[in-house]
DNA sequence: CCTGCCGGGTA
DNA sequence: TACCCGGCAGG
């Protein structure tokens, strides 16, 4: 609707480019002054559009569709593509062509983009995700494209020509910008651990995926190559750990590499924690896994390092965002956990080598190994436990351009899930560490026990 | 001695 | 199945 009529309305005065009179290479740019419908093509007998084309060099012309959308996907597409966009009103078919993504480009999407940027989204995504019924066939062709382009979006190593793919890149990388970043936006304030299951129960894999407002689309076919889709719900079972007073800590030590120009960007993280979640963007290369703040930070850690540029955001073409998914931290949980704890919350970013209180001096004072892995198997996991399980369950049904990916969650599962066997294995079975119902109770508060405790079974509620 | 809890018993 | 408790073992 909003979308129709936005792009109909643009192909009127749209800058497009025709063949010269001899139909040589060069082309003339032409302003698209009418659309006018000719059923006399007796040939086919469909109807087709006649668009009247006002010529560089003030002569009308008269097109046919298919050569309207010939010349068009021949000429530059970031052009074509501006005039269409924009209704036109911006000249100049050789600005910037080689800058890939160009962040000035964006605001002119539309005129209101400066004050609404919501309204914005919502353009970009309905436009993202319906194109094909538009009826402005020229503008259709290039959002098939488009789309098929970004379905397939493959590993870097197999690139198309730039300039071909440029705008493709960057118009998905804005329909994945604003994918990733409205469900957080958008979402009512609510009970954190409600929230997460609550809404992305409504929100994420049900139905309303069909929302006209279309930012939950799992389905849509130009999602499927976004890894940074909104991040699916945290199973309940995945925040056990963080109810367990015995099981707390800090997040991923990655995590806490912050990148020094995360606040330099327009990020709409501090939007985001406002529901105690800190939501991180986590490198989905092979082997590599970083957890960056920002998405601007993560982008531009994976163009320097997985692809090799040394430009700043500047160049980007959108690339990155295909590499880099969103995982979401639930710092409410993680701070319930470790106030049941001790006052003073460890630091995993640097891990300090006698931490561990508990540790048998003298005993085992040769495995220093152990009293590295003991600290953090008693704190950081269970954060770990969070981000990595919202990976996996995240990464599996989309990620598909991520080759490698499931071992990589699989390695980093397993990593994660042996420090706590191996402290538990550290002591043979010790007695429960923890304080149980009877110590926490008292005899004389037996009635507050967990039943396993009462009838002098391994506590239930305190549970090592 | 205190504590956690296994193993087994009882209703 | 729910509950209780003797007794063992670690600390």
């Amino acid at each position: 609707m909003h979308t129709r009529r936005l792009v109909k309305r643009s192909v009127i005065g749209s800058r497009v480019y025709a063949p010269g009179l001899t139909g040589d290479a060069a082309p003339l740019s032409g302003v698209i002054q009418a659309v006018k419908q000719d059923n006399r093509d007796a040939s086919t007998g469909h109807r087709r559009n006649v668009y009247t084309v006002l010529m560089q060099d003030g002569s009308l012309k008269e097109y046919s569709e298919e050569e309207i959308a010939q010349m068009t996907a021949k000429a530059p597409l970031k052009s074509s593509l501006k005039s269409s966009c924009n209704g036109g009103q911006r000249d100049g078919p050789t600005q910037g062509q080689n800058g890939g993504m160009q962040r000035g480009d964006l605001p002119s999407l539309s005129p209101e983009s400066t004050e609404e940027p919501r309204v914005l989204e919502h353009k970009r995504t309905g436009r993202a995700l319906e194109p094909e019924k538009d009826h402005t066939r020229s503008v259709s062709l290039l959002e098939q494209k488009r789309k098929v382009v970004s379905s397939s979006i493959d590993v870097p190593q197999a690139r198309r020509s730039e300039e071909e793919v440029d705008m493709d890149k960057v118009t998905a990388a804005m329909v994945l910008t604003s994918l990733s970043t409205s469900p957080l936006v958008r979402s009512p304030p609510v009970k954190v651990s409600e929230g997460l299951n609550g809404s992305w129960k409504d929100g994420g894999f049900t139905p309303s995926s069909y929302s006209s407002s279309g930012y939950w689309s799992w389905s849509a076919p130009s999602d499927q190559s976004n890894p940074s889709t909104p991040s699916p719900p945290l199973s309940a079972d995945s925040f056990k750990p963080f109810r367990m007073p015995s099981l707390s800590g800090p997040p991923d030590d990655n995590i806490d590499e912050h990148d020094g120009n995360s606040l330099l960007f327009d990020e709409p993280i501090p939007r985001k924690r406002k529901n105690s979640m800190k939501v991180m963007f986590k490198c989905l290369w092979k082997n590599c896994g970083k957890v960056l703040s920002t998405a601007a930070g993560i982008q531009r850690h994976i163009r320097i390092v997985h692809l090799g540029r040394n430009c700043d955001s500047e160049c980007s073409d959108g690339e990155e965002d295909f590499y880099y998914t969103e995982i979401k931290l639930n710092t409410d949980s993680v701070a319930d956990g470790l106030s049941g704890l001790s006052p003073v919350s460890p630091s995993v970013l640097s891990p300090p080598p006698g931490l561990d209180q508990r540790q048998p001096d003298g005993t085992n004072g040769a495995k220093s190994e152990n009293s590295t892995t003991t600290p953090l198997s008693r704190s950081a996991p269970s954060a770990l436990y969070l981000v990595h399980t919202d990976h996996a369950y995240q990464a599996s049904p989309t990620h598909n351009q991520m080759q490698g990916f499931g071992e990589q969650r699989s390695q980093t599962i397993a990593v994660l899930s042996s420090p706590p066997r191996a402290a538990g294995s550290f002591s043979r079975k010790s007695r429960g560490e923890g304080k149980k119902c009877r110590k926490v109770y008292g005899m004389e508060n037996r009635d507050m026990w967990c039943t396993a405790c009462r009838w002098k079974k391994a506590c239930q509620r305190f549970v090592d």
